[in-house]
DNA sequence: GACCTGCTGCGGATTG
């Protein structure tokens, strides 16, 4: 064993001994000494499986092992399947050492929590949620329970990064802050991780002060092998004389997944559902017992448990068709290979995907099997540039040559995520001034890109709904709507959940559907891979009752869009640009395209050079122009939109914009004249876009916060400027 | 043309 180890507790020893190690691993050994110190903020970035959580635990249990009044280490997880892993690893640690740990989420049996009210010390493993509802309702226990705090240690970083929950997760570490005030030096904050891709900038996330230094400890490169392929598929237009590729789809996953272990990530839970229906028949066909499996959110906790059981016990051939489910931190073990059906929508997420293939000396294995339609005589530029599987060869480049994958986008106001923290603040004060909110959230907390204007506009705005409301001595308390939002049981979490209905079959849930589900009774769907006729509808107790039946389509669940970085649509350019595809290796090149995908690849290099779209961005067809920008969606939306308030007829496929019943002179004198025009903003253009209430809260947020929010979201004028003037003006 | 996450206290019935 090396030397940090020898620094340990013996007891710690002991228990790393009793696991059978012979050694720590690096990142293991690297995490000791800052965590020791205990004077520093650490981020430990790693990939799963990489043990990021014991190079944590060892350290920190170290050092906290003899202490026993009031709780010594909060560790935040984003997932409460996470904490009750989490708590079965720890359970041997906790007996060894005699250091108490105790799960805290919904699901976790009040006598327990009690119990560990009346005693606290050692180890609470919490989600952010229950660390809200305990600030809001028992801040004096909290306070009390947590003055020796050594530690605050959050899971899965990487998954609050830029997002409302993450949002609330920080300002959550700065409200528990403010309380344990009489602690002279702040808490360390440790970040567990998977790496990312802007890591210098996450210290100034985990804590925007900088009070304390940061370290970062990083998992070195790994020189683990992959194989990768992607398959190409045609579409027929005419469905009576060829098969479908959906059809050819299953029937090559099938042969390619039967007896082994492998993940299909489908990208939606629709699309989930047909394939692992039709590959559940096609083992019925072939008289074999089914081992295809679909997993996503709207499944019941008990079927996707059992798949990951399934998955991790190794002893039956298992596929799951997923979504991201399967992307995030739950133990399954290692599959054979991993199958992407459809364009992935980011390399972040991909790169996740594939992580999860690759056993012990055998490469990591990714597949992606990509469709396109036949082309006919009005085909869209879109088909006839093959751009589905464009994007799909750019992302496996970027993935594996490159090695570059999106960063967090950092910008963002989260205006509904700040009214609910205003709500918070005050339900956990009872009453408080104006500027301490404004201090603590936004001035020394993480809301800091958010003026004292704007939070003087936003509280105004929420007197007026009756939100809050101030009495005589300047103090702020809760108004009626204020009392009725903060004392509902769904205050505690910031993001916004639609309204479901359950859907039973012979007395067992499956799952859930959104209630705007156009869904009707007599009607066959498919649901849980299986195929249902819908018996009864119960809209009083939104029930859905089914029972077993053949055939049937998916329901359709709703979503909305995601942003495609300005590096992809880069990548795509670059790939049709110098014509080739392959990747270099040494003095050859890998080709990793099938036949098909490589004429379908053909066919989209031969319209992009036939349309000199090498040296043009805009070109028309008929009496439609078209923008090929090869810009990121942000852009992409900002021209388009700067266009619909010029009063053209837009649309946008897969990030190219089409202008209708207009010519390339008149679009381009007014792109001129848009640019020329140095006053527009981001907001200015989200005042035309007409659903901006977004976020769970946005329904109380004044239009102009909100414009400004959505705008910095979804729109970038300077950098869609810039553009206009080099490729178009 | 998408996906995912989480949540209380109390009253009343039932059981040992």
């Amino acid at each position: 064993m090396t030397e940090p180890f020898h620094s340990l507790d013996r007891r710690i020893q002991k228990w790393v001994f009793k696991q059978g190690w012979s050694n720590l691993r690096q990142i293991q050994n690297d995490a000791i000494p800052p965590i020791l110190a205990g004077n520093q903020d650490v981020i430990i970035s790693a990939s799963t499986a990489s043990g990021k959580t014991e190079a944590f635990f060892l350290p920190a249990c170290s050092s906290t092992i003899d202490e026993k009044d009031g709780y010594s280490i909060l560790y935040i997880s984003p997932l409460k399947a996470l904490i009750n892993d989490q708590y079965r690893r720890l359970e041997s640690l906790s007996v060894i050492t005699d250091i108490n740990v105790t799960p805290w989420h919904g699901d976790v049996a009040q006598s327990l929590k009690t119990k560990s009210k009346r005693n606290p010390s050692g180890i609470v493993l919490i989600t952010p949620e229950s660390l809200e509802s305990l600030l809001i309702r028992n801040s004096g226990w909290v306070q009390r329970s947590f003055s020796s705090l050594k530690y605050i240690v959050i899971d899965e970083f990487h998954a609050f990064i830029g997002t409302a929950r993450g949002q609330h997760l920080l300002s959550l570490l700065n409200r528990l802050e403010a309380l344990l005030q009489e602690i002279e030096e702040p808490i360390p904050r440790v970040a567990l991780s998977a790496t990312l891709g802007n890591l210098n900038e996450i210290p100034g996330v985990l804590r925007q002060n900088s009070r304390m230094p940061c370290s970062i400890i990083k998992e070195s490169k790994s020189n683990s092998q992959i194989r990768f392929g992607i398959q190409g598929y045609i579409d027929p237009v005419n469905n009576d004389q060829k098969i479908p590729a959906f059809h050819r789809i299953c029937t090559d996953l099938f042969s390619l997944c039967r007896g082994g272990s492998h993940l299909i990530f489908a990208n939606s839970r629709k699309r989930t559902e047909s394939i692992s229906a039709q590959l559940s028949d096609m083992c019925e066909q072939e008289v074999v017992p089914n081992e295809f499996f679909p997993h996503h959110g709207s499944l019941d906790k008990s079927l996707r448990e059992a798949l990951e059981a399934r998955l991790q016990k190794d002893n039956l051939p298992t596929t799951a068709v997923c979504t991201m489910t399967l992307e995030l931190g739950i133990d399954i073990g290692k599959v054979d290979s991993v199958i992407q059906v459809t364009a992935p929508h980011s390399v972040a997420s991909l790169r996740q995907r594939l992580g999860r293939s690759g056993r012990r000396n055998t490469p990591s294995t990714l597949r992606m099997l990509i469709s396109e339609k036949e082309l006919h005589a009005d085909s869209s530029i879109g088909d006839k540039l093959r751009i589905e599987l464009l994007q799909s060869i750019a992302m496996t480049r970027l993935l594996i040559i490159k090695k570059w994958y999106e960063p967090a986008d950092l910008g963002s106001f989260h205006f509904s995520t700040l009214l609910h923290q205003v709500l918070a603040l005050i339900a956990q004060w009872g009453g408080i001034r104006a500027d301490q909110i404004y201090n603590s959230l936004c001035k020394e907390g993480c809301f800091n890109n958010v003026t004292v204007e704007q939070f003087k506009e936003l509280l105004h705005h929420m007197g007026q709904q009756d939100l809050l409301t101030q009495i005589s001595g300047g103090q702020l308390v809760l108004g009626l709507k204020g009392e009725y939002l903060t004392n509902s049981y769904n205050f505690y979490t910031v993001f916004k959940t639609p309204q479901e209905f359950r859907v039973i079959a012979r007395d067992k849930t499956l799952g859930t559907l959104p209630v705007d589900t156009l869904i009707l009774e007599g009607q066959h769907i498919i649901f849980s891979g299986k195929r249902w006729r819908v018996e009864s509808i119960n809209t009083d107790n939104k029930t859905i009752i089914v029972s077993p039946s053949k055939g049937g389509d998916p329901p359709q669940f709703n979503g909305n869009g995601m942003l495609v970085h300005d590096t992809v649509r880069q990548e795509m350019f670059d790939i049709y640009k110098s014509g080739s595809y392959k990747i270099p290796i040494g003095s050859s090149e890998v080709d990793y395209l099938d036949s098909t995908a490589k004429s379908l690849f053909n066919e989209g290099l031969e319209f992009f050079q036939e349309a000199l779209l090498h040296e043009r961005r805009i070109i028309q067809h008929n009496d439609y122009v078209y923008i090929v920008s090869w810009m990121g969606d942000k852009i992409v939306n900002t021209i388009a939109t700067m266009l619909i308030k010029l009063n053209y007829k837009v649309s946008i496929f897969s990030g190219i914009i089409e202008i209708e019943k207009t010519n390339l002179e008149t679009v381009s004198n007014s792109l001129f004249e848009l640019c020329s025009n140095n006053q527009l903003t981001n907001s200015d253009l989200a005042l035309s876009v007409r659903e901006k209430r977004i976020e769970k809260y946005d329904d109380f947020i004044p239009e102009s916060l909100l414009n400004i929010g959505y705008g910095q979201n979804y729109f970038d004028v300077e950098r869609a400027r810039e553009w206009l003037e080099l490729h178009i003006i």
